[in-house]
DNA sequence: GGTATAAGAACGCCCCATAGA
DNA sequence: ATCTATGGGGCGTTCTTATAC
C-alpha cells in the first residue's frame, strides 16, 4: 500500500480510503481516486489479511476440528461450512484427526495459536465419557466462537446437529403410511443400556423414541430387536447386523412386515441377510435405514433412509459462529433428516 | 509480550530473547529468564503466529485446492499433508469445489490473498482440456510453492501422484504370478482415443500400458476389452461394465483365466455380471481392481486391488511445499500402488 | 572491553488527528 | 465551513542497535 501511495504520488491514507471498502471520514477526490486504482491494478494490489487482522485482533480464520468417526460427513459438513464463510471474508483451518480427546486438545491449542476468531468442532469422547469441555469453555471466555456439530457434548458451547427422534418418528410414519402395522425397531444393544453415561448411543436411544412414540401414536405395540454392540461402529455394523437377521422372527410379535433400522449399515446388513433367508424385499418385508450413506452396494435393493442434510448442518454452524463474533446471541439448532424413498419398502404385503 | 515485560519489570527485548526459540546475541541472566519464564506461563502466553509472519513475510499457511471428483481420497490426502505440516508450525487451509476451473481460480485466489506460502492442488479441468496453469505459474513466480497432486496437468509444476503404469502392471504380474495366461484388460473405450487431448484418460492408458509391458514381457499377447465411455466416472462405470461382460468371449484369443480391469467399478460390475452368468469368481476366472476403494458389495467375492497410498501421497506433497519453501528443488514423484489380495483372484483354474 | 538490558525500527494494514486549499 | 489529503501511531512479533554497568 505504501508502494502505491509512492508510486501515485500519494499519501498512503488517501490509498487506503480508496481501496478499503469501508466507509472512512477521509475525502478522495474523484480523480485522485482513479489513479490510485490504476495504480492499484498495474501492480495488482491485494490486501493482507493476516495484516488486516493485526489492528482488528482478527484472523478471519475459524478452525475446524474433525472426527474420523465422521469421515461420510466431513467434507459436506466443509462445503456447508465454506458456503457461509467465505462470502464472508473467513477461510477455514483445517484439523483431522482421529478420534481421541488428546488430538483434539492439540489441535484446539495450534487453532488457538493462529488467533482463529472462532472453532467448529465435532466433540471427541473418550471411552471413560471424558471430553475438552473446559478448554472449550476457556476458549470461549477469551471470546473465540465455538460452536459443536453433530455431537452435543460440550455443555455450554452452542450446538447444532441431528434431530434423530426425527429419524426413528419419520421412519415409522413412512411404513405406517404404507400400511405397515408390524414394525419392528431394529437397533444395536446398547440402545438403553443404562450403565453407561447417559452421553453415549444417545443417537441410538433418541432413534428408539421416536420409533417408540410414533407407534405408540398409531395405537400399536412398539417392538424393538436387538444385536451385539460392536466396538466401533461402521462397516462392522453390516455383519454383526446381518447374523441377527433371524431374531426378527422370534418371540411373541413376530412376523414383521417392516424394520426400522438404527442406521445405515445395520439396514444393509439385514438386506443382505433377508435376501440370503429367500426373504423379499419389499414383498415380504420393508426395510429403512437412517443416515443417508447411500452405501455402495451391489445385488442389493436401493436403500430407503434418512439421510442428514449435512451440508446445511455446515451452514448453520458457520453462521453461528459469525453471529457469535459479532456478538449475537445463538440458539441450538436441530435439523430434520430427508426421507429419501427407494425399493427396500414398499407397500404392506397383500395390500 | 510487552504485557509480559511489564509485569516482570523487564524489556520485550528480553522476553524475546527468553521465549524465542532462536539463538541471539541477546543476553539474559539465568535468574531474569526464570521469572520471564514463570510470568509467562502464569499468562498462558502463546506467540501470534500472524504477528510473527508479519516480519518474516509468511503466513504458515498452506492452502488446499481440492477437487470434488477426488472425493475417496481428499480426507486421507489432508490427513497426509497434515502429518508432515503440523510438526513444522504450518497449518492447512482447506478450499473444496466442484470440477470447475473458475472455480479453483477463485479459490486460489482467496490462498493468495491470505499469503499463504505453499498451495497444494488437485488441478482441475474442463471439459475443453483447459487448465489455471498460467494463474500457477504466475503465483510461483511470487514464490509461493506449489505442488500438484493425483492430475498432472500444470507444466512447470512439481506434482506428486499415482503410478498408473505400475497399477497395470503389478496387477498383470499378480496373475501372471499365479499361473494365468490368458489375461484380458478391460477398461473404457476412450483409453487411447487419440480423438481427445492427451491429458484426458491419461490414468487409462497407463495402466493399459502397463498391463501390456507385463504381458509382453511374459511373452503373451496382450488383448483390450472395452466397455462403453460413461460421462463422469464412477457408480455409472458399474452398469456399464457389467452389462459388458459378454464382451470378455468374444473373438479370437477367447476365454479368458482372468481380467485386469482399468478401476474398482469396472471390476465390480464385471464381477456382478459374471455371477450372474453363472461363472464362478475366482474359480473360472479371476478379477482385479484398482484404486483400493472398497466398495461395499453383497454376495460378490472381496475384490483384490491395486490401493493407492493416499496418505503417502499427501506426505510427500506436504514435504515439497515445505522444501520448496526453503529453496530446496524438488522433483516429481510417481507412488506404486499396494496389491491387495481377496478373494476375487486365485489360482488359474485347473492347476 | 565485555556483558546484561533497553529502546526502537520494521512488517502491512487500519484509522484518526490534523492540516491545506 | 467544506472538501480533500497527509502523516503517524498501533497491532505483536523479530531482531538490530544503543546504552548502562
Amino acid at each position: 500500500m505504501a508502494d502505491i501511495a509512492k508510486e501515485a504520488g500519494v499519501s498512503k491514507g488517501a490509498v487506503w480510503a480508496t481501496l478499503s471498502k469501508r466507509v472512512s471520514n477521509i475525502g478522495v477526490a474523484a480523480e485522485t481516486r482513479k489513479k490510485i486504482i490504476s495504480v492499484a491494478e498495474r501492480m495488482d494490489y491485494r490486501p493482507d489479511i493476516a495484516a488486516r487482522g493485526l489492528t482488528a485482533r482478527k484472523s478471519y480464520l475459524v478452525g475446524l476440528l474433525c472426527r474420523e468417526a465422521y469421515e461420510f460427513f466431513s467434507l459436506d459438513l466443509i462445503r456447508g461450512l465454506q458456503d457461509v464463510l467465505l462470502e464472508h471474508e473467513y477461510s477455514l483451518v483445517a484439523y483431522l484427526h482421529g478420534d481421541k480427546v488428546e488430538d483434539e486438545s492439540r489441535h484446539l491449542r495450534f487453532s488457538l495459536d493462529r488467533q482463529v476468531d472462532g472453532v467448529v468442532v465435532i466433540p471427541a469422547l473418550d471411552m471413560d465419557g471424558r471430553t475438552n469441555a473446559e478448554q472449550f469453555a476457556k476458549s470461549q471466555e477469551r471470546k473465540v466462537a465455538c460452536v459443536q456439530v453433530f455431537n452435543h457434548l460440550l455443555p455450554g458451547i452452542p450446538h447444532v446437529g441431528f434431530d434423530n427422534e426425527a429419524a426413528g418418528r419419520i421412519a415409522t410414519e413412512h411404513l405406517l403410511a404404507q400400511g405397515h402395522r408390524r414394525i419392528v425397531h431394529f437397533t444395536h444393544a446398547h440402545y438403553r443400556n443404562s450403565q453407561l453415561p447417559v452421553v453415549f448411543h444417545l443417537d441410538a436411544r433418541q432413534r428408539w423414541q421416536g420409533y417408540e412414540r410414533a407407534m405408540i401414536q398409531a395405537g400399536l405395540l412398539p417392538r424393538v430387536v436387538t444385536h451385539d454392540p460392536v466396538d466401533c461402529g461402521g462397516p462392522e455394523f453390516i455383519e454383526v447386523a446381518k447374523s441377527a437377521v433371524d431374531r426378527l422372527f422370534e418371540g411373541a410379535e413376530a412376523n414383521p412386515t417392516a424394520v426400522v433400522a438404527y442406521n445405515d449399515y445395520e439396514a444393509t446388513g439385514l438386506l443382505c441377510g433377508l435376501l440370503e433367508r429367500g426373504i423379499s424385499v419389499p414383498g415380504e418385508i420393508s426395510v429403512t435405514g437412517v443416515d443417508g450413506l447411500f452405501l455402495q452396494s451391489v445385488g442389493l435393493p436401493e436403500l430407503t433412509t434418512l439421510a442428514w442434510p449435512v451440508r446445511e448442518v455446515g451452514r448453520n454452524a458457520a453462521r453461528m459462529v459469525l453471529d457469535q463474533i459479532e456478538g449475537k446471541d445463538v440458539e441450538n439448532i436441530l435439523l430434520a433428516p430427508n426421507l429419501k424413498t427407494f425399493a427396500s419398502s414398499g407397500p404392506v404385503p397383500g395390500a
